[in-house]
RNA sequence: GGCCCAUUCGUCUAUCGGUUAGGACGCAAGAUUUUCAUUCUUGAAAGAGGAGUUCGAUUCUCCUAUGGGCUACCA
């Protein structure tokens, strides 16, 4: 067997949505696990529908992603170039050469005409379908003699060539994760393979093509390619290259959270959560979010579509990039599509957010402090995110969490006072704070030590007493241990802090 | 409409003929804690329906239903 060789190939028609990247996530883990080379080909062949800086997004999402390309797009290779704009004068001489094998043939139907077909049988009841039944009634070389259709084509007429669909053919395949599928060639029709109006082929001519010349040992893709797999399967064989063939894999879609359908780009925007790597800006304007700037580690991001469609067999759920190379297989891909789920993704960002080390999440929570006009060095911004971190699902969330350690509280909370502003507790406020202004030590751990001493030694009941004093130095019932807390803003803040929630609440 | 694919808790899923149908998210309750979280424990929650095959079906077959995809000179 071969080498493994896989390619990811979007079309550059806008913004990759998670379930493209999906694709090139398992894509990339196939080939790694197999020390087999990842490729990246742009597809963009449909002159209509391309969208300037879709390519670039989708090289920058990849990035994000930790998805490294062996060989393509913004990478080169031997088998340059991988963007099939530039490989125009390739595809023609294969569509020819089916001509000439009889599996291809002709068609100089106007869109008019077609459209006024596919009107007529719409009103009959039947969907119109340019096959083996109608072929021979229309403008194509299999009626035409040869010198009308090289007249035609000298005088500039359109043309298209057709694939020339078989009749009553069982095409039998095998795809890696559904088995076996049977297709009859009734059922399927004449498709386009090259078109003479942008001198540029279609999907499935360019895809075949290109599979086969770059030795493409695998496809991997999404399930809407299922229907056209037998074409794809006769486009190989009227080639003659069934021998290197390479496997198919199709990958169940990702669904809408709720309703129907599938996951699209609206729905995002609607429900309130992303369904693009990055933040695109579209024409008019329009932004949609991106699980970047949402605050998203690239690490949940991919082990959330990781496991979105595929399984490990056994209860492990977070995975880093080199777990999931090992870990992945074909064989544990789902059969059934999946609904994504906006609070599972949450959640393993939590994860990532809970373990990742305190000098990363320090460093990029600079940036947010310093917004809210925050002078803090990485030390202290590392030490609050350390804090804080268990508490929080995005970095984004560490400003709200941790404001009061470096902005005093001006109000106190209401219910905090009703609850522990009262008895004695005010007094033991006091003789904390006397403490506190006695003691020179202001590291946590010894914080820690001279309170429970303190309160144990009166017998206070430490609920009372920790929150009443924590209401002065916080302003509410919020935040990590007091002795963190008192650490953290240093001995002159706090003795302040509780002077002035004294005067301010009364003793 | 036609063709193809799919169908286990609300969601993601395990199970490869015999299980009290397991785990995770979310939800609820409880425990721990100095508060808020974290964490831990517990709970509610599923085999679409109907026929077969079999000693025995979630698992195999068929039918129906439902969902999804495709049905372009788009990918």
């Amino acid at each position: 067997m071969g080498k493994v060789r896989v390619r990811f190939a979007p079309s550059p028609t806008g913004p990759l949505h998670i379930g493209g990247v999906r694709t090139a996530l398992y894509n990339y883990l196939f080939a790694r696990q197999a020390g087999g080379d990842f490729i990246l080909r742009i597809e963009d062949t449909d002159s209509q529908r391309f969208v300037p800086g879709a390519e670039e997004y989708i090289l920058e999402s990849l990035k994000w992603c930790g998805i490294e390309v062996d060989e393509g797009v913004g990478k080169g290779g031997p088998h340059a170039p991988y963007r099939q704009s530039e490989r125009k004068d390739i595809y023609l001489r294969y569509a020819l050469q089916l001509v000439e094998s009889g599996n291809a043939y002709y068609a100089f139907d106007s869109a008019e005409s077609l459209n006024e077909l596919r009107a007529a049988a719409e009103k009959a009841g039947a969907p119109f379908a340019y096959n083996y039944k109608v072929r021979g009634e229309l403008e194509t070389s299999l009626r035409l003699s040869d010198e009308e259709v090289k007249a035609r084509i000298e005088r500039g007429d359109q043309w298209v060539i057709r694939f020339k669909m078989p009749e009553n053919e069982d095409v039998a395949m095998d795809d890696l994760i559904r088995g076996h599928v049977t297709v009859n060639t009734s059922t399927l029709d004449d498709k386009v393979l090259y078109k003479s109006a942008d001198e540029l082929p279609t999907y499935h001519l360019a895809n075949i093509v290109d599979d086969h010349l770059m030795e493409i040992s695998h496809v991997i893709r999404g399930e809407e390619w299922l229907p056209s797999l037998p074409l794809h399967y006769l486009l190989y064989m009227a080639f003659g290259w069934t021998d290197t063939q390479p496997q198919f894999a199709h990958l169940p879609l990702l669904l809408k959270p709720t309703g129907q359908g599938k996951l699209s780009k609206r729905d995002g925007d609607k429900m309130g959560f992303p369904v693009f790597p990055l933040e695109w800006h579209g024409k008019d304007g329009e932004v949609s979010r991106g699980y970047r700037e949402d605050g998203y580690f690239p690490e949940a991001f991919v082990n959330m579509l990781a496991l979105l469609g595929w399984n490990p067999g056994t209860t492990q759920e977070i995975f880093s990039m080199s777990e999931l190379i090992e870990a992945f297989s074909l064989e544990r891909v789902g059969k059934s599509g999946a609904r994504f789920s906006p609070d599972k993704a949450q959640w393993f960002n939590a994860q990532y957010m809970h373990t990742r080390n305190d000098e990363e999440l320090g460093r990029a929570f600079l940036p947010i402090l310093e917004s809210h006009g925050i002078a803090a060095d990485l030390a202290t911004a590392s030490k609050a995110a350390s804090l804080m971190k268990s508490r929080a699902t995005f970095v984004n969330d560490l400003w709200e969490l941790t404001e009061f350690l470096f902005v005093a509280p001006t109000e106190y909370d209401e219910k905090a006072i009703a609850k522990y502003w009262k008895n004695e507790n005010p007094a033991r406020v006091a003789e904390i704070r006397d403490m506190l202004a006695a003691t020179d030590d202001f590291s946590a751990e010894n914080l820690k030590e001279r309170l429970h001493e303190l309160i144990a030694g009166n017998e206070w009941p430490m609920g009372q007493a920790m929150n009443s004093f924590r209401l002065t130095v916080v302003g509410a019932c919020k935040g990590p241990d007091m002795g963190d807390v008192c650490g953290f803003i240093g001995k002159e803040e706090t003795i302040a802090r509780i002077d002035r929630a004294l005067d301010a609440l009364g003793r």
